[in-house]
DNA sequence: CCTCCATCTTGACGATGACAAGTTAGAAAC
DNA sequence: GTTTCTAACTTGTCATCGTCAAGATGGAGG
């Protein structure tokens, strides 16, 4: 159902105009929306709550977004291609191809403590509408990251049968990446209340990863 | 409308003592959210569904359940306590020490797989009363399954300032195995729709943990 | 037989997501 | 400049939710 064509020749103002037009009231919903899941969770999350902090009716996020779905996969892409960035800014601060796979990882985690809802938002299948372009797009990015930083470190020789989307030892990494992210935000691995506690769970991450990088060869 | 049933003939099998107006309601309350976890998934669950499937009032399970967390967590804690049994009972298959370590980490995926909804609910922090006693111990005897298997196949000679809850070698192996069951359960490693589909991914989780045990020595 | 009280019911409240129908404003057409 | 058109937004409504309060019920111990 295309229900609406955006109009691109929009922001004449500089946009902060209160009015019943608002302006960029999609731009503010999405902004809402991630200053709630901060606040309160994945699952404090609210339509309504949003559209308050927007300040605008319960019913206008309709009008740019079908439902919470759709607001929810919006911000679950923007946070996928801030967790690419937050790879590949932390791949950068590695020189040797191996040491810039292990700073991937540290960065996915980094990310994963930084914005814990966004993160826990982002792996809930339930609330994100799967078919959404820019979600796929950002979302295989950020897996694209592991992949293209591994052939850094151990070539492309993958195994008979396996692609770069299949191969076990990435898929290996990613895993093992992606379960140390999820058991540390959800606070198994300890507190992460104070900077202090994030500081010492990201030193306890290297000393993990560290330990798998020393035998994660690739499996040929 | 009111298609509520008495039960004057129940079976009499005083397996509870509890046998007041509807029997055994606790039970029939968890049993209850169980099938409404795997019908309609963790988001889809509600209190009142579950009082409706076991043929009391939307108010019926306060008296069991101090709230609809209460319930869940019981559920959560039943769940962990089934994943533990099925650790223990994939690594029975194995023989050699490092077999059996990685047949629990199988085990642990197959329940991610055949029990979708409930492994999601029990690492969901904010639907579970973490201070539940029942809880506590269930979440805690799966992830020691992990550590004395290891224990078995490597040894207890943890690196200093490391105790057997702490060492990066075990939280690893926890880590990859986590991950990898969640990422599976996610729908991100493949359709789990059919048997076909869960074979078919039970022989790559497979794969990608022999290729980590391969390379999995602790690291000292 | 009778009383007690845990168990369960009924009813209500505020909140939510979604939908329907009405209102407004601003750009395009005249 | 005026009119028209329509996307953007509002108000109102509905079914459903979790929780609470107060009343009804019936089994067990006296």
């Amino acid at each position: 159902m295309d229900l609406k064509k955006k109009r691109p020749l929009k922001r004449k103002t500089p946009a902060r105009v209160k009015a019943y037009h608002h302006g960029d009231l999609a731009v503010a919903l999405v902004d809402a929306a991630e200053t709630v899941l901060t606040e309160r969770g994945v699952e404090g999350f609210t339509l309504r709550e949003c559209a308050r902090r927007a300040g605008v009716s319960h019913a206008a996020p309709a009008h740019h977004f079908k439902d919470a779905k759709g607001l929810l996969t919006e911000v679950a892409a923007l946070g996928y291609e801030r967790l690419t960035e937050a790879e590949r800014k932390a791949r950068e601060e590695e020189a040797d191809p191996k040491d810039r796979l292990l700073g991937t990882g540290i960065g996915y985690v980094r990310f994963a403590l930084s914005h814990p809802a966004q993160f826990q938002l982002m792996f809930q299948r339930s609330l994100i509408d799967r078919t959404n372009a820019r979600f796929i797009a950002a979302s295989r990015a950020a897996f694209q990251v592991f992949i293209e930083t591994y052939i850094e470190a151990f070539g492309t020789n993958f195994p008979a049968g396996m692609d770069r989307d299949t191969d076990p030892s990435v898929m290996r990494e990613w895993a093992l990446v992606h379960g140390f992210a999820t058991l540390a935000v959800q606070g198994q691995l300890g507190p992460t209340d104070t900077t202090a506690d994030i500081a010492k769970l990201m030193a306890f991450t290297r000393t993990v990863f560290e330990s798998a990088r020393k035998y994660g060869q690739p499996l040929r």
